[in-house]
RNA sequence: GGAGGUGUGGCAGAGUGGUCGAAUGCACCGGUCUUGAAAACCGACGUACCUCACGGUACCGGGGGUUCGAAUCCCUCCACCUCCGCCA
């Protein structure tokens, strides 16, 4: 969410970085705008009115004491008109405060100055790329298929025992999983990350600081009874650890990762590109988080693009990196590198991990911040990134991988899932 | 699930209707002293909003209520603790 301080004095900047999405906000700003200079009016008035009737208070407790009881009565009854003002006031703040919070928790954040305007993702830019696509010949099978022959994931019976898009991960298939898992987490230990366990159901609280609700509030599971929802990403779990926290600004960055299976609903995408692993409602991901301080974010963002290369470069898949434009990238972000590794048999790109930095936007919702050098409090900037999502990966590894017989495990997999071939 | 208790500033911990935004201790920050440090002493020391400023307002787990006035009384929700029951 972006600050009113920034919206009061940068309104032209935000409306101008906000078109870059394909956005045209100047009425909604303008109303915020214009909702919270009368709310500032109001509450002059408001303050100034409590003022006056704290003087009444205290001169009654004053007179009280003295034993006038009669003189207290009386100005007693001179504050009742001030009493209904009050209530009118307070009434009309705290309306124009929630429409306000309304209408700018619907703002997304602003691309950074680097991310080009664009609507679709025809206009991402790619800025790198490593390895070759390889030539499969006649051993072009799509994982799907191979999944099947080996009997590595069940999607059929994933379909009876929950529904479409909760497979079964089975033998080899199941190994690889928990192989790959591990390897993930231990990379990012290496890389001085500390892992968690988090829950896999949060609150609205949550949902809202890292900003899924009230923008994606469809794409989670919820259950009503408990109202909680099932996280479509360690990201809201992990970054909510500090909801509601002054860190100390010698602890930057604080770097978290963990495992955990996602669930999303994926209401509103049919039909293609959901074949196979391609598109799950629940899937495995290690996700990695840092809060920085805000002048050390960009160089963070490039690190933990770094960590993300050097885990696709060690399963040997071929990929490259997009800097998303304005308008591809989530709601919260300022800026995006997506990574898409190459599917050798279906002959096209999967998106498996996403790498963004935050800068303010979630740490304003979650109210998270450090005392700068000014001793002032300011907000941090947090980052995070999957390293990665599992599926794709697996579906990659399956295609781009396959031979006459089987298909080969990278070098840097053996150790973890304990064969090289399957 | 049943019974009871607790929730105050970064931490610890006073405060049961008016002078309490809140004692005290610790931590942190600035200064004196010192070659430097420690100790000692002095000072500053919550957050947000409004105001050019002086200053004002709100906040003592969340929400609501009583009252001229609430950290303090009432209701409700949440979290934690203790005991009992049940279960992995």
């Amino acid at each position: 969410m972006l600050t009113l301080t920034y919206l009061r004095e940068r309104r032209d900047s935000v409306i101008s970085s906000l078109a870059k999405r394909g956005l045209d906000v100047t009425g909604s700003v303008d109303r915020i705008l214009e909702l919270d200079a009368s709310r500032r009016g109001i509450q002059k008035d408001l303050d100034d009115t409590l003022a006056e009737s704290n003087v009444l208070s205290r001169k009654i407790g004053e007179l009280m004491r003295e034993g006038k009881r009669e003189e207290a009565e009386g100005v007693k009854s001179a504050t009742s008109g001030l009493k209904e003002k009050t209530g009118t006031l307070r009434d009309k703040m705290s309306s124009l405060e929630n429409e306000v919070h309304e209408l700018l928790s619907h703002l997304p954040n602003t691309p950074s100055d680097m991310v080009v305007a664009g609507k679709s993702a025809e206009d991402n830019e790619e800025v790198g790329s490593w390895g070759e696509k390889p030539d499969l010949g006649d051993h072009n099978k799509p994982h799907w298929d191979i999944a099947k022959e080996k009997d590595l994931i069940d999607f059929e019976l994933g379909s009876k025992v929950t529904g479409a898009g909760f497979p079964f991960y089975k033998g080899k298939g199941a190994k690889l999983q928990r192989g790959l898992i591990r390897f993930f987490l231990d990379y990012a230990d290496d890389a001085g990350y500390t892992e968690y366990i988090p829950p896999l159901m949060i609150n609205a609280e949550s949902g809202f600081g890292t900003g899924q609700l009230p923008d994606k509030e469809g794409q989670m599971y919820h259950m009503p009874v408990d109202d909680l929802y099932m996280i479509p990403t360690a990201e809201v779990p992990l970054t909510n650890i500090y909801r509601d926290t002054m860190v100390n600004a010698s602890d930057f960055p604080i770097k978290l990762c963990g495992y955990t299976p996602c669930f999303r609903r994926e209401a509103g995408s049919y039909g293609k590109d959901v074949r196979g692993l391609n598109r799950l409602h629940q899937f495995d991901k290690v996700e990695i988080v840092q809060i920085q301080h805000p002048d050390k974010s960009a160089e963070t963002l490039d690190s933990m693009v770094d960590h993300v290369k050097g885990l696709l470069e060690a399963l040997e898949l071929p990929y490259r990196i997009l800097r998303l434009c304005a308008g591809d990238m989530g709601f919260t972000a300022a800026m995006t590198y997506d990574f898409e590794v190459w599917s050798a048999a279906q002959e096209r790109w999967l998106e498996v991990s996403s790498v963004s930095n935050f800068e303010t936007f979630q740490s304003n919702r979650l109210k998270c911040r450090f005392k700068g050098a000014d001793g002032k409090n300011q907000l941090v900037h947090t980052l995070n990134g999957s390293a990665l999502a599992l599926p794709r990966i697996v579906a990659a590894l399956l295609e781009n991988h396959q031979d006459a017989d089987g298909v080969k495990m990278p070098k840097a997999l053996v150790p973890y899932v304990g064969f090289d071939r399957i």
